[in-house]
DNA sequence: ACCATTTTTCACAAACTTTTGAAAGTTCAA
DNA sequence: TTGAACTTTCAAAAGTTTGTGAAAAATGGT
């Protein structure tokens, strides 16, 4: 396979990763781009290589650098804007994790919270079964919670030290 | 909080949650539905309670079917179909888990694999960071592959007992 | 201050997804 | 075999998201 084609393939196949998590597929596919190149590239380079308007590229590189995914560059001399991105997978696990979290599981506790304030007949089998079914899922939530704060607050060695750990 | 307000709230919020999730809005509302109901529920009770069409029930029923996540009942000396849905929110997120596995990573692994064997110069710096990064996301990948195989064949405590001993 | 270059915005168009409801299909008891 | 009860299908309508490109705004060198 060559390095063309091998690329292509990369950027469309992370693309649809993308789409599938909720995530817009020029975004997946500019950050595909900026992880694979060795070097920052501008805005026009990125249009060139995926066929996108330049506003669609501005607003998705904007995303991606909200999200912490990508970083503007500057070049000494150069007046245009370059970017690049975090090219350590974990970092950029951490940071989707972290950014996900925020925006999707925080307020999904504080919504189960609420619904434990439940009144109502304890012996009225709806409420019963309501009452459980959100205990359940609110201690659910808990424990993934803890989890993915533990995974976003981890150092690039925590999979080495965890290792040792179940070896002991 | 009385039971139809807190009913409506989670119905609702566990809705944008599966849109999100780039699951259909409605099958998570008619998932959430069941969830929390005792008994099972006929297509025109689910129609009824959240206002939507008989195709649409239809459709979004079967598709909650096909993931595992809801099962027909059939009630004695009942013509109807009645469902209902699995209330252990554990065994609900390993059904989920196995099968978004199944469409997401498990395709990305095998993309990945092939991007593996690109040929070309390793003095190329483009070539060398492509294939850095490949066997990066690669590595990554066969370890979350790993890990959510685990969950996936775990029993009800082991994500209580194990996994959180592991990320103390 | 001016102008050339670059970035951002925004109204609209295009593409895609979801929902509807009526019609067709199936099932089963009598 | 019939018809009532129920389920499934599907084409069209509604809704949503994404992408475009031209215009406006910002920037920085002279």
């Amino acid at each position: 396979m060559k390095l063309a084609e091998a690329k292509a393939q990369f950027i469309q196949t992370w693309g649809s990763l993308g789409a599938q998590w909720g995530i817009n597929r020029t975004m997946a596919q500019i950050h595909a781009l900026l992880m694979i190149m060795p070097d920052p590239l501008s805005a026009d380079e990125i249009m060139a290589e995926l066929n996108i308007s330049r506003g669609n590229t501005n607003m998705n590189v904007r995303e991606l650098i909200n999200w912490g995914l990508v970083d503007r560059v500057l070049v000494p001399g150069e007046r245009k804007e370059y970017f690049t991105a975090e090219k350590d997978i974990y970092k950029v696990a951490r940071e989707i994790t972290r950014e996900r979290k925020r925006r999707e599981l925080d307020p999904i506790l504080k919504s189960l919270e609420q619904l434990q304030e439940l009144e109502g007949d304890p012996k009225d089998k709806h409420v019963k079964a309501f009452k459980e079914s959100i205990t359940g899922i609110n201690r659910f939530a808990h424990q993934v919670d803890g989890a993915l704060n533990t995974f976003v607050k981890a150092d690039e060695n925590w999979f080495t030290s965890t290792l040792l750990k179940l070896f002991k």
